[in-house]
DNA sequence: ACTTCGCGTGCAAACGCTTACTATCAGGTG
DNA sequence: CACCTGATAGTAAGCGTTTGCACGCGAAGT
């Protein structure tokens, strides 16, 4: 007593196009025809089979129609985690962008590891994806970096795009979209803010070298510094990862090792800018009576805080990979590279450094 | 001069397996059999074929596979939006307990839309997920109910499941796994929290009829009113939907409206505290110097506010959606109805009323 | 009345893979 | 030396759709 493929543990199994063209008494190729809609049918087959789809309770098999031809489009999406809110806002733009272009949204998360990346990669190669974008930093060794070329070489070759976000190119003869957002821009204008307004010694938190990101805030921070000679002090910048904890750590760490030696501070995200305020809040220390911050994302964070940032277009990052990816094969090819703008977003957290 | 199937624009083509045969010169059973592991062919056959696929760069094609038997396994979840913080962490509850039962995780988002969450549902149905979790609130009416508790059982019928995440059942007879959190008992113990410390003039920030997560929490602040014998005024509980600008707004027209005439606030999620908070501050108002504060949800924003505030378990709600539709077949058909508890987390934004 | 359309259908061949069944060949038995 | 056995590998029958082609049959054209 063999059970077919589909039959199900209690014996039923999804209906088939072939059922519904017996039960219509027509042949399946109608069927097939009057469900994809753009056929002229004769009004009475139309409803005869339509009433057998709904007694049926039919439902098309779209792994049969993506193999018979019609491939089922989809847009996939790797993050390291769908909790960040920075992640989550670049997700949503991604969703909204498929939704619109009429593409499903595949999302997987890797939690930062290299390994489960490649092998999501891998994956979403395998469900035909149309494009898999990538947001995110990874450590990016060369064996890595080989991987990945390598995919996106297979990817293109077989008519996807593989879509880096917020992360370097893997190099010119890659075939990859690049989008970039402006961190050195941005932490150039938020740290000059806090210049302009007084203040000569501004703690960073949260550097971390072979993270493009943090690398690319902090190239603007000393390039701010500079236009303003003002000297560049190295144990004003803390390093550090990007959550909340880790700015929480950091203020307190730097507190207790001394007499606060600074009267700004330029956190590399808004995450850290919360736990750094509320590590100086346990101090007693408020924002920005006593403290000055800038913060950088433009996330909810900082509606909290309050927080003068910098506004990042997150859902417009994740919006333009699908829309460039997908309208890849009507620009004849071109894999483009384009930076996304940052502006500052000015709050209540600077006071003028008291003279 | 047709193109096959597959080919793609620059004339490129996905490998097959075929290719893959004739290049090691076995059949493709033979290829089949080994790529898919566990079978005994001997080493110099294999060889020869894993250096055929490493040269055509050969991927399986996932839905040829499906179609001729293997299933491909996927959990598909669908919320309102991936950027509140509350189904984010579900989100993330289903991707973490997908991946260890070596499942793809989809997930669609419907901005509230109960006719985009039908096609959602629809959509999923189509791809063959395994379990279609919904997540989050709608607005049912009788329609709706009637249109998903028919997708249930025709889910059911194809051995797929329908999971209900913070939402109220369909029905006794509908086939769906139900989880919900113990909404009352956490605003039960919040309001408890903020009456044992004195305060008998308590805001409700959210109520919102219809919806039974802010129903549900409402219904808790109420019972602890009654419990402490203080008389239950309407006037104290405020409208509105559950976000950040909604709390802003409701305690900005609240203290605009008339002198202030509550010591503390109940607000039915922290986004919704946070918002409130930020309006007393603009009134130089101090939580929780001049007014005594609770939230719910314990996710991020608590952290900056340091808010006392329930804490629901959202990744273990994600995870165990995933877990019981997966087992449900090896618990025989049964349909669990669960409820996940709350509890007080306190931190710094109550205080006892000053006498 | 006899072609000529053209609309509405049906037939059957893919699509790329898995797997039950079968064939082959070596070596070991009686 | 015929025969059985076990390890390998091949054959071919699906899986549920889509779609090019062919066919039948009234209406319109001559």
């Amino acid at each position: 007593m063999a059970r077919r493929a589909g039959d199900t543990a209690d014996g039923r199994r999804r209906s088939t196009i072939r059922e519904v063209a017996d039960k219509a008494g027509v042949s399946v190729a109608t069927v097939s025809r009057i469900l994809s809609g753009s056929y002229p049918a004769s009004p009475a087959t139309r409803a005869r089979v339509m009433r057998a789809v709904k007694e049926l309770d039919y439902v098309a098999n779209a792994h049969a129609r993506a193999l018979a031809g019609t491939p089922s489009k989809s847009v996939a999406i790797v993050l390291n985690s769908v909790i960040s809110p920075h992640y989550a806002h670049v997700a949503q733009g991604v969703e909204t962008q498929a939704a619109v272009a009429g593409r499903l949204c595949l999302i997987g998360t890797t939690g930062g590891d290299p390994e489960r990346e490649l092998a999501m990669v891998k994956f979403m190669r395998e469900q035909h994806a149309e494009a898999v974008i990538l947001v995110g930093n990874v450590v990016a060794d060369d064996k890595y970096r080989e991987r990945m070329s390598q995919y996106a070489h297979t990817l293109a070759a077989i008519g996807s795009r593989l879509v880096l976000c917020g992360r370097p190119s893997l190099g010119p003869d890659v075939p990859a979209v690049v989008i970039e957002y402006d961190h050195a821009g941005g932490a150039f204008a938020a740290t000059s803010h806090l210049l302009s307004a007084g203040h000569r010694r501004i703690l960073f938190l949260g550097s971390r070298p072979g993270y493009t990101t943090a690398e690319g805030r902090l190239t603007g921070y000393r390039q701010a510094l500079a236009a303003y000679k003002v000297p560049h002090d190295p144990a004003l910048e803390v390093e550090g990862t990007m959550e909340w904890q880790e700015g929480h750590r950091m203020m307190k760490e730097r507190l207790a090792a001394g007499p606060r030696d600074f009267t700004a501070v330029f956190a590399v995200n808004d995450l850290i800018a919360g736990g750094a305020c509320r590590a100086l809040a346990e101090q007693g220390l408020r924002v920005p009576d006593d403290v000055s911050m800038v913060g950088f994302d433009n996330l909810p964070p900082s509606l909290d805080l309050n927080l003068t940032t910098v506004h990042l277009p997150h859902e417009e990052v994740g919006r333009t990979a699908v829309r460039l990816a997908l309208e890849h094969e009507a620009r004849g090819g071109a894999f483009p590279h384009v930076t996304l703008g940052t502006h500052l977003v000015l709050r209540d957290s600077v006071r003028p450094r008291m003279q």
